[in-house]
DNA sequence: CATCCGACATTTT
DNA sequence: AAAATGTCGGATG
């Protein structure tokens, strides 16, 4: 059974009507129980439950049938019975027929919904059918909890409230859902008394969150109004005190709210939100209201440890280096902290302001450390000041209103924790009410204000860090104003700027900030502006105006606690002005101590590789695939190819193989259409042909792109159509990163190379052996862009850079024996694909050794032996680039 | 004309 | 659900 497996069951057991008794059994059903259990299950021999009418399955569900709208007092006997405890039920779960409720016993997590949408929510169930979900071990459960609490709060109020959901309104909701934070947060803490909040929606609220909305209103007019002002109140909103700080000021409406709506409301405000990461949460609620990353439910967001990647090397650790050589001396415990009282941090793409919250609590922590060392070594001299650190020192600029309003409440809130910290050791604290000015998060878009303005230049004591994680954004994905952001950033400044990604201009600004001041930076960035073309164009400008990397992370997983991850690789690149303290590199949890970091993210010099049209090595012509821009009219499955075989064997001479990467890799099986123009008549007598033809010709004249459209002239033919030629070595554009060798084959005249690979038409075999070798994978592996992680091969920037020796004829012609030995060898496992072949844990030793043999061959041309190992090849490689570069310059 | 790219997309396990 | 691994079309220079 799998996933796929329990979504259908669901949706096929409890399409119908609810039936008490076969409820339970469907569900044992669903989770894959034997059917030899479920029979037990129906005669109640296997039946544990100690409810009257429940059913009880040993580790997996307790079920117990609801009275018609008490499914919450149901859940609440579910989860205080013993037998829940005893045979460890995995999830208690109650339905009246109409509403769901259901708590993982495990996790705490309760799912509430209307029974049609049971089939919807059976990832909620899949624990029981051995499924578990993702969780993990180094952030704070509470945080995912609150999150999931708060989400499905706002679905159920938006659907509650169709109108509130509309884009009029957004800035409503999204104040309505930061306030209702505020109110859960304060209740916890103390700034509100004690669960006033959650007493007034049961005491007020009604059953099912009927008057819900008078009651939340009442409490919401009282925080917004002064005592002496309040009027026409009910007598109970006397006790919430009045809370200004902007938060409640304008305006306060409230939603309906609806009996899902209430319950998850009075879940949320069950839990204990004194543990909330306010760095965490405020990002997930943010993407919880923000229509852009609303499907992207808080994907987007930087986890502490990611954040720690950045804010670590980037300042605090040079701090911690600084209390720990002070530790002994209070005049210069007493230095540490004036410095920290004047570190300011400036999060230009701050969202909710994670980085600056957790930038604050850690410069808290230290100020908290240092004060109380100082208690030790300096008695009677207790500092005057309560704390040092200021919330005007933490600068943001976020886009989105409702992020911005985020930000200032999470730092609020990260402040109200500093402080607690700081009352439990030294036993003093300010009031929190009413609320103080916060951060200083101003609302508008960062490629267009000046930086400055924000965050004004730091003077001689001060230093501004720059930390952050800006959006990424391919070029093909920007929009049209995203576009424009980046020629007002780029424009007359750096040339091939538009192939960026988005995040390359929050560099470029910020390299520029800091240039020749007390400042440095580090963003996170998606890993492509350190690969390929993006290295070569973009960090000669940053790095040419006096700016070095001080340290980075190389590529890493993008991971967080949102249930969907973002797919994409990233990096940590920190700039500074030139120092003489060592420079960082991080790689897979490793730290080395690097001469230079270039923009490769490896220790070498500043060399960039750029792409060039031809080889300069003097290397045969590699040409781009064929690309249909069809819409697939082209294209024929083996199953389409014999089909029209039979009904016009006539279509015969203009078919052909079709090979993109899978199909040489993995060996699959594809066909096309390919008509010369000579063929066109004969083609188009064929009706199932013209139809495709056809077919293509309607597909271009509907593309975006004016090179689509113009396609529809010859609407027979691919993109390319390359002359006629006798054989062709075909290099997949994209392959994995984990094969020992990249994938090369040979084909004849009969196979069409699609774009997903390169290729050499009528080239000397011993161009094939360059690619088969380790040599060449390796300096691919460095200068080409990639896929993720993934080798993605370019003729620009990967082979026509690629430096060899004048390679005599005697050489390339060892050197084709040695392209032929690999052919054969792979002949002689076949059918066995690329993909099998050259998998690390299988490839066969032979062909292991033939690669070998043709390695020490290649590399005995160049240096008369093999080289030592990667870094050597390097080395080597880009020595020999760099003298040809040279070379070319003072010949032009 | 000729590409490099994808806060991915789709398949495989 | 997580891991593996390369489609497809196009904005850009």
């Amino acid at each position: 059974m799998n996933v796929v497996d329990v979504g259908e069951a669901f949706g096929r057991l409890f399409a119908g009507d609810f039936d008490p008794k076969a409820f339970p059994i469907a569900l044992a059903e669903a989770i894959g129980t034997s059917n030899a259990n479920i029979s037990k299950l129906k005669s109640g021999a296997m039946n544990r439950s100690d409810l009257p009418g429940g059913t009880l399955l040993n580790g997996k569900f307790h079920f117990l049938p609801a009275e018609s709208g008490k499914t919450e007092e149901a859940l609440e006997t579910l989860c205080e019975s013993k037998a829940t405890k005893t045979r460890k039920v995995r999830v208690a779960i109650t339905t009246d027929g109409t509403a769901v409720a259901a708590r993982d016993m495990k996790s705490g997590e309760a799912r509430f919904c209307d029974y049609a949408e049971l089939k919807d929510n059976f990832g909620f169930f899949l624990p029981l059918a051995g499924f578990e979900r993702f969780k993990a071990a180094d952030e704070n459960p509470v945080d995912i909890r609150a999150t999931s609490h708060l989400a499905k709060l706002y679905d159920a109020l938006i659907k509650a409230n169709p109108e509130w959901g509309k884009d009029e309104n957004r800035h409503v909701m999204n104040q309505f859902m930061t306030r209702i934070v505020f109110c859960l947060f304060a209740e916890d803490t103390g700034i509100l008394p004690d669960n006033l909040f959650a007493r007034c929606l049961t005491d007020y609220g009604g059953n099912a969150g009927e008057t819900a909305q008078e009651a939340i209103l009442a409490a919401f007019t009282a925080m917004a109004t002064p005592p002496d002002k309040r009027n026409g109140l009910p007598k109970w909103a006397d006790d919430f005190p009045y809370v200004n700080g902007g938060l409640f000021s304008e305006g306060n409406a409230v939603p309906v709210f609806s009996r899902t709506a209430f319950q998850y409301l009075k879940e949320a405000a069950g839990m204990d939100w004194k543990e909330i990461n306010p760095d965490i949460f405020g990002s997930m609620i943010q993407s919880i209201a923000d229509p852009k990353a609303r499907s992207e439910l808080g994907m987007h967001y930087t986890s502490v440890p990611n954040i720690l990647k950045v804010i670590g090397p980037l300042f605090l650790d040079d701090l911690d280096e600084a209390i720990e050589k002070a530790w002994t001396k209070a005049s210069a415990l007493r230095a540490v902290l004036q410095r920290i009282s004047k570190i300011r941090v400036f999060d230009p793409a701050c969202g909710s302001g994670n980085f600056l919250v957790v930038s604050y609590r850690e410069l808290r922590d230290r100020e908290i450390r240092i004060l109380k060392r100082l208690e030790e070594i300096d008695p009677g001299h207790a500092m005057e000041m309560f704390s040092a650190v200021s919330l005007s020192n933490f600068h943001g600029i976020e886009i989105t209103d409702f992020a911005a309003e985020t930000a200032k409440l999470a730092l609020f809130i990260a402040e109200y924790q500093a402080n607690a910290r700081f009352a439990d050791v030294f036993g003093r604290m300010p009031p929190a009410l009413p609320l103080r000015d916060g951060g200083h998060i101003v609302r508008d878009n960062a490629l267009r204000v000046n930086w400055d303005a924000v965050c004004p230049p730091p003077d001689l004591l001060e230093e501004v860090y720059i930390a952050g994680n800006p959006p990424f954004l391919g070029k093909a994905q920007q929009d049209a104003g995203q576009k424009a952001d980046m020629d007002h950033v780029f424009d007359g400044e750096v040339q091939n700027y538009r192939a960026f990604d988005l995040v390359a201009a929050w560099y470029f600004k910020a390299a520029n900030y800091i240039k020749k001041r007390n400042a440095s930076a580090a963003l996170v960035a998606t890993n492509s502006i350190c690969q390929g073309a993006s290295s070569a164009n973009l960090w000669p400008h940053l790095l040419g105006q006096n700016i070095e990397i001080g340290f980075a992370h190389r590529s890493f997983k993008w991971r967080n606690n949102a249930a969907a991850n973002a797919a994409v690789i990233c990096v940590i690149v920190g700039m500074r002005n030139p120092k003489h303290s060592a420079k960082r590199l991080f790689h897979d949890g490793m730290e080395i101590l690097a001469k230079n970091i270039n923009p490769y993210l490896i220790d070498a010099q500043n060399t960039v590789v750029r792409s060039v049209g031809r080889s300069i090595f003097g290397l045969p012509f590699m040409a781009f695939g064929c690309m249909p821009y069809d819409a697939g009219n082209l294209l024929l499955s083996p199953e389409e190819k014999v089909q029209l075989m039979d009904v016009a064997p006539e279509a015969q001479p203009l078919i052909k193989r079709f090979m993109g990467s899978q199909e040489v890799v993995r060996g699959i099986e594809r066909y096309c259409l390919w008509i010369s123009d000579d063929q066109l008549a004969d083609a188009n007598a064929i009706p199932e042909v013209s139809e495709k033809i056809e077919a293509t010709r309607t597909a271009r004249l509907n593309m975006k792109d004016k090179a689509g459209i113009a396609l529809a002239d010859r609407p027979h033919q691919f993109r390319e159509h390359p002359a006629p030629h006798s054989h062709a070595i075909l290099v997949p554009s994209v392959t994995s990163e984990r094969r020992p060798y990249l994938p090369v084959e040979r084909v004849g005249a009969d196979v069409v190379a699609s774009n997903l690979n390169q290729v050499l038409y009528d080239a000397p075999d011993w161009c094939l052996a360059l690619i088969a070798s380790k040599l060449h994978l390796v300096w691919i592996a460095t200068v080409c862009g990639k896929l993720k992680s993934d080798f993605r091969y370019s003729s620009t920037l990967g082979w026509n850079t690629f430096p060899v020796p004048d390679f005599t004829d005697e050489q390339k012609a060892s050197l084709e024996e040695s392209a032929r030995e690999i052919l054969l060898v792979r002949a002689d496992h076949h059918p066995k694909t690329i993909a099998q072949l050259y998998d690390p844990k299988k490839m066969p030793d032979d062909l292991r050794q033939a690669h070998r043999r043709n390695d020490v061959l290649l590399e005995s041309m160049y240096i008369g032996r093999p080289f030592r190992n990667d870094t050597e090849r390097l080395e080597h490689l880009f020595k020999r680039y760099a003298d040809r570069v040279a070379a070319m310059k003072k010949g032009a």
